[in-house]
DNA sequence: GTCATATACCTAGAGGTCCTATGTATGACC
DNA sequence: GGTCATACATAGGACCTCTAGGTATATGAC
C-alpha cells in the first residue's frame, strides 16, 4: 500500500475549492454547458472542465468522472465529433468540436434551460424584473 | 384486456399539455420546488402538483411517480411532516406541512439554485444586467 | 538525473432521482 | 350506475453524476 506520486496531487486539487453544492443540480446541465464550451472552437476534456470552471469562477467544479463519460456519451450521439492531436504544452489530445447535430442540440437545450429557469423562479416569487 | 375505466382520463391528462421538456432538468429541484409551495402552509400531495403546475402555467409537469417518493423521501429526512385529514372534496388526503429543518432547508437550497444559475449563465455568456 | 507537479486520458461501480406503468379507492355529478 | 377527477401508492427501468481507482508523460525544481 504505498502511497502513489499522483495521489497527493489529485486529493489537493479536491480539497482546494470544493464548494459541495450542486449535488444534483448539474443533473441535466452539464450536456449544454459542454456544447456551450464547444461552441467557440475546438478544445479538448480537459481544458473543456478547466474552461467551465474559470467561467464560473470555480463555482462549477467538473468531474473527470462526470466529464469524460459525457464527452463518450455526446459522440456517440453525433453531437460531438473528435480527432487526435497535440497541445500547445505537446500533449496528446483528443480535441472535440461540435458536428451540427450538436449546434441544433445547442440551441435546443439553451431554449429549454431558458424556460425552466424561468418555470422555477415563477415558483419561488421572482418577480420577472 | 379490458380498458379500465380510470386508463382514459390518465391518458387524456398526460396528452394535455405534456412540453416533454425538462427530462433530466427537475432532478435536484423538485425538493426546492415542493418546500417552497409550501411555505405558505400546508397542502397535500395532489395538491402540490397541482399547485406547481399551475405557478408555472404548465411549464412543469410534475408526475406522481415523482411526487409520492418525493414526499416520501423528504418526510423521513424531517423535512416535511403530515397528518392524515380531509379535503373540502371531502376526500381523505394527508397534509404536509414544512418543519424547522424543511425551512432551513428550503432557504439553503433557493441560494443553491441562486448560484448554480447565475454560474450556468455565466458559462452561456448572459449579461447579468 | 530524478522527483514532484500539472496535464491528459480512462473506467467500474455506487448512489440517487425521475419516469413509466400499474394499481386501488371514492366522492360528485349526470 | 357510469364516468370523471381526486387522492393515494409502488416496482422497475433508465439515466446521470461522483468516488475511487488507474495510466502516461512533459516540464521545471533540486
Amino acid at each position: 500500500m504505498t502511497r502513489l506520486p499522483w495521489l497527493r496531487t489529485r486529493l489537493t486539487c479536491i480539497r482546494g475549492t470544493m464548494p459541495k453544492n450542486t449535488p444534483e443540480l448539474l443533473k441535466g446541465t452539464l450536456d449544454l454547458l459542454i456544447l456551450k464550451t464547444l461552441e467557440s472552437g475546438p478544445m479538448h476534456g480537459y481544458a473543456i472542465a478547466r474552461a467551465i470552471e474559470e467561467a464560473t469562477e470555480q463555482a462549477l467544479q467538473i468531474e473527470e468522472g462526470s466529464l469524460y463519460p459525457a464527452l463518450y456519451r455526446m459522440t456517440n450521439r453525433g453531437l460531438l465529433r473528435f480527432e487526435w492531436g497535440l497541445s500547445a504544452a505537446n500533449r496528446r489530445i483528443k480535441s472535440y468540436r461540435l458536428t451540427a447535430r450538436g449546434r441544433k442540440r445547442l440551441k435546443l437545450e439553451t431554449a429549454n434551460w431558458g424556460q425552466f429557469t424561468q418555470a422555477v423562479a415563477r415558483v419561488l416569487g421572482e418577480q420577472p424584473a
